[in-house]
RNA sequence: UCCUCGGUAGCUCAAUCGGCAGAGCGGGUGGCUGUUAACCACUAGGUUGGGGGUUCGAGUCCCUCCCGGGGAGCCA
């Protein structure tokens, strides 16, 4: 008898085939029982019936629960009677274990109990839906960039010190000093973009921030893609092209997802290069307009990112802001030396920002004084100013998040259904 | 850290002015010949987050602590 994916069940009508999963859910209609099993890629219903209520497998049904593992032997159906068009009519079923008391019924829950339960709650039709297209995303960004001749650089974990020293890092031993948890692979990646042109890492990242925000994890995920000689206009075509090529696969690949989570997918669809570009004072400005209380020289806080993305149809890229509120290595802007040439891609509907990048600063100069006037340890530094000293050129990238562009792919309310397992403020179970 | 809302059965919630602790789902038992979160009947299930106070009487009011949601701040 051959084992199949339920995902594969067309290519076996009218065949006998073994379908391993659990049960999702049964019901029973007198003579006739029905038994939804999932095994990861799929859910079908599979049928006993008996003329005289007495087939031998009705006693095995009486016994199965939600989630109980089973194996089911049977020949596939077409029926247009079952959810999922084929069912399977079976001969045979082996229970592997009754779970007693599954704890997430097919009825409401509440986010914090499901939380709690994450563990279980994958299995869950939606959190199953997010978690395929999170894989679908992160599938599209490697081969975006692969196909473009980047290569994959996995930067360190565990460094030294603060890449930016603005931002709160988790601490932890690293035999006889202090090492800290990686907030972006950027600095090592701009010595791996000067030995192969053309680079990305793709990892997980930490902040010790204690944010509470529908935006916020504590340990999220970024690509990274860092480009030699590509100036600021470079960096904001590569990451539009990204973005486009994302939505598109998940848009080719994950209808499915997609319906199951009651997306709407014009806004989506509608998305188009170039996207609108503004420089921060422009920003400002319009944020003004709208009734927003910023000045010039504050940072976006949500509520800003919020407006600005309902503004505008398309992501929004924002660029050129005050240099005093962006990072040490930030290249300035020869006709303002105020501003620095980073861009922000703010995504729609909502979303908030997904890229932060730019031109990053070449000339030794200016990069040792740049570390001094943030009081940064220059020891920590020296191997990236070397990089200013053996052939420096101008070089840009950025980062994109994946939860939030998972979230926002998605259109959740939160980014902590976007990972199998959130690390949140203060809980970290499971 | 601040603001705000909440904590009642395994889960989701209700309980009027301070006056008998309630429902649906889930569990159990039985029924039903095509169910679609099936349905119908019956049934078990409670330290109302902890502690203290006011009161003849507290799920309800007051104090306090704990836990959680939402938001702000923080956030290349």
């Amino acid at each position: 008898m051959k084992w199949i994916y339920i995902e594969d069940i067309a290519n076996y009508k009218d065949q006998e085939v073994e379908i391993r999963g659990w049960v999702y859910n049964k019901r029973s209609s007198g003579k006739v029982r029905f038994i939804l099993i999932r095994d990861g890629t799929g859910i079908i219903q599979a049928t006993i019936s008996s003329e005289k209520n007495d087939h031998p497998l009705f006693k095995k049904f009486d016994l199965l629960t939600q989630e109980s593992s089973i194996i089911l032997r049977g020949r596939v159906r077409e029926d247009k009677r079952a959810p999922s068009g084929y069912e399977l009519n079976i001969d045979h079923m082996e229970i592997i274990q009754i779970a007693k008391d599954y704890p997430i019924t097919p009825k409401e829950h509440s986010t914090p109990f499901l939380m709690e339960h994450r563990h279980l709650w994958l299995r869950s039709k939606k959190q199953h839906a997010v978690l395929q297209i999170r894989a679908e995303i992160i599938k599209s960004i490697r081969d975006f960039f692969d196909g473009r001749g980047f290569r994959l650089m996995d930067t360190p974990v565990l460094t030294p010190s603060a890449c930016e020293g603005t931002t709160t890092l988790f601490e932890t031993k690293y035999f006889d000093q202090n090492a800290y948890l990686t907030q972006s692979g950027q600095l090592y990646n701009e010595a791996t973009a000067m030995a192969f042109g053309k680079v990305y890492c793709f990892g997980p990242t930490f902040r010790a921030e204690k944010s509470k925000t529908r935006r916020h994890l504590m340990e999220f995920w970024m690509v990274e893609p860092e480009v030699a000689f590509a100036l600021l206009e470079d960096i904001i075509d590569l990451g539009e092209d990204l973005i486009l090529h994302i939505i598109e696969q998940v848009l080719k690949n994950n209808q499915k997802q997609l319906d199951i989570l009651e997306r709407d997918t014009k806004p989506l669809e509608n998305i188009k290069k170039p996207f609108p570009c503004i420089r921060y004072d422009d920003a400002v400005n319009l944020l003004k307009e709208k009734g927003s209380k910023i000045q010039w020289g504050d940072d976006f806080g949500s509520p800003e990112e919020t407006l600005l993305s309902q503004i505008f149809d398309n992501p929004v890229c924002v660029t050129h802001f005050p240099a005093k509120i962006k990072a040490f290595y930030m290249q300035p802007d020869d006709e303002r030396p105020d501003l620095v040439l980073g861009v922000d891609v703010i995504a729609s509907e909502g979303y908030g920002e997904i890229i932060g990048g730019g031109q990053r600063i070449y000339d030794l100069k200016l990069l040792e004084q740049k570390i001094k006037e943030y009081n940064l340890p220059r020891e920590a530094y020296e191997w990236y100013i070397d990089l200013r000293k053996y052939g420096t050129v101008p070089h840009s990238g950025f980062g994109l998040g994946i939860e939030r562009t998972v979230a926002w792919v998605c259109k959740l309310k939160h980014v902590r259904e976007t990972i199998p397992f959130p690390r949140l403020l203060y809980k970290i179970y499971p």
